[in-house]
DNA sequence: TTGAAAGCGGTACCAC
DNA sequence: GTGGTACCGCTTTCAA
């Protein structure tokens, strides 16, 4: 491994003129800064991360937390938005995942002294007071996606769950549904955020739109239980429950795509047809949403992400950002899971 | 930020004694190291990752160089294979994504003198032999993922591509299909090593099980007229290619479950059904495999990758793996994109 | 425009 | 068991 000084050596210089070549500082004659770079190149030179960012201090390490996994459909979006965002400019994208409640206190406890990252994005979690306390109190730049408390965070990018619901409900009422449900993630809407936030944003909608309580109904995971485990048997757990309601709800919203269409499937089953029996609204808009023919709220976390990290970069840069909060709208697109009730 | 000099001088003692004590190398009086870590508690002292790897020689980072994309069904699922095979281990994961060609060249090329990483992980690239050379000689352990040459790398994981390809043609002959085809991925197969791969092995399986030149074919992205863009317009091509060839196929091997899917979404719209008209097999078995009923080829990426990392554990500790090569087998999820011919 | 040298925060060897 | 200290490879003043 060549080290500046083996450049320095061969070129007939100091260090430091190397460095400085290297980086294009524009301070060292242009025929010594040639004759450096091609000895660098034919010596295959790089520098050494660690020791740059020892010396400078800047680790060029940007930490992505999330939560569960990196295979999900939001997650890899996010992974992509945020690479892309960061492409180019030196930073590592180096992604943290939080499965166990243990793994985030303590990613949170060691923040504020942890110097071994420029910048954080993070995704929505339910942190606790002492965690947000912390939080604000951190000296390096975060940025967070979809969080419920943006104002702790240097910046955010938030899907506007709100309207999204609204245009969902509407469409239902529209086609003429009189009685409708939520239904919750497959995992437990305690730990995930943005279905609870759903959950909430469709009773809103479902009371502004004159929906009375005996028509709306909500299914969650955590009523489900605690014996049902595999996602087969909560969508058929979900699907018994939604047919033997009492409340016979014809049109559902499901927290996400994914769980709209094994939704579908699990009716299928049974032999009960959407959008014949039920009308489904989905929420992502995920490649497969099209292809399964699902109505859904289309959103982009790869745009969110790339935002969030073009936002970072400026943050890490000292500048201000020129929106500190932004917020992304969700659309509704119309496919053939939802239909005018009988 | 805390340092190892803080928290020695708190504690009373040096240096040498706190980064010892901090590491459990089992050489300090359990009095003074209990001292320490509680005085490092206090301080929220984390050890630099810079000045560790600077002083140690060790990076503590692994990168999983891929191509495309992370948003990617496959590209997600071994993302965080690797995650949780490193878990735990100290070892960072850091995507590196070679979208255009140079980024590839450039990224080998500096891999040899790279102080940077530890350890890398690559999924299948079309290598040129220049390319090659260099990565045979690398001193960083490097572990492959489905890669065409396997001998380069301290080692790797691989899908069985061929026994998958013969047990799907040979599903189709047993339904009665005579005539069959190969459709290649929505993206050039030139740069998808495993659609081409998969489509060597099904002409390879069709002859074998007897079929005929007349009664085999294959449609690539590579045929498709230049100016179409866009999966819908080449799925559109894609569909009315297959419709109008004079071999008259009746079932298609899809290099992916997504093209399968595509597919299927295709010929519903020009009022072409499958199963009854086309049978169709994908390969993944992703997620909405199941949902929309698709007979596939069943892997698992993530399972794959998890492996991987743990080679590479093994490698980066200088043990050797018990296992050089590792081939995984896919498996043949019958559901009904496929029936028997009319 | 260039060079010398003082760190950056650890690790690990060598003493004691 | 513990302390002293020479690096690790680079950045960044300060001086020339």
């Amino acid at each position: 491994m060549a080290t500046l000084q083996d450049v320095a050596d061969r070129a007939g210089v100091s260090v430091s003129t190397v460095s400085r070549a290297l980086h294009e500082t524009g301070q060292v004659k242009s025929e010594t800064s040639q004759r450096i770079r091609s000895v660098a190149d034919q010596l295959h030179f790089s520098l050494s991360r660690s020791a740059s960012s020892l010396a400078s201090g800047k680790t060029m390490r940007v930490v992505y937390l999330t939560y569960n996994n990196l295979n999900t459909w939001y997650t890899s979006q996010c992974m992509e938005g945020l690479y892309t965002g960061l492409y180019g400019t030196g930073y590592d994208l180096i992604p943290y995942v939080t499965t166990v409640k243990e793994d985030l206190d303590a990613f949170i406890e060691e923040l504020p002294s942890n110097g071994n990252l420029d910048g954080l994005v993070l995704t929505s979690f339910p942190f606790t007071e002492d965690q947000l306390t912390l939080l604000r109190g951190l000296h390096i730049p975060t940025v967070a996606i979809d969080s419920n408390s943006p104002d702790v965070f240097d910046a955010s990018v938030m899907l506007d769950n709100k309207s999204a619901m609204y245009s969902a409900v509407q469409l239902l009422q529209r086609l003429g549904h009189t009685s409708i449900a939520y239904v919750g993630d497959l995992l437990s809407d305690r730990f995930f955020i943005s279905s609870r936030t759903r959950c909430e944003y469709f009773l809103d909608a479902a009371h502004q739109l004159g929906y009375g309580d005996d028509n709306i109904e909500v299914f969650t995971r955590d009523d489900a239980k605690p014996e049902v485990n595999g996602s087969q048997s909560i969508i058929a757990q979900y699907v018994s429950s939604i047919l033997s309601s009492p409340k016979k709800p014809t049109a559902l919203c499901a927290s996400t795509d994914y769980l709209a269409m094994s939704l579908i499937h699990g009716f299928r089953e049974v032999g009960v047809s959407v959008p014949d029996d039920f009308s489904i609204v989905g929420f992502d808009d995920m490649e497969c949403a099209d292809l399964m023919d699902l109505t859904t709220l289309h959103q982009d976390p790869l745009k969110t992400a790339k935002l969030a990290a073009e936002k970072l970069l400026k943050l890490m840069k000292g500048e201000e950002v020129e929106e500190r909060y932004t917020e992304m709208k969700a659309s509704l697109v119309v496919r053939h899971s939802t239909k005018r009730a009988s």
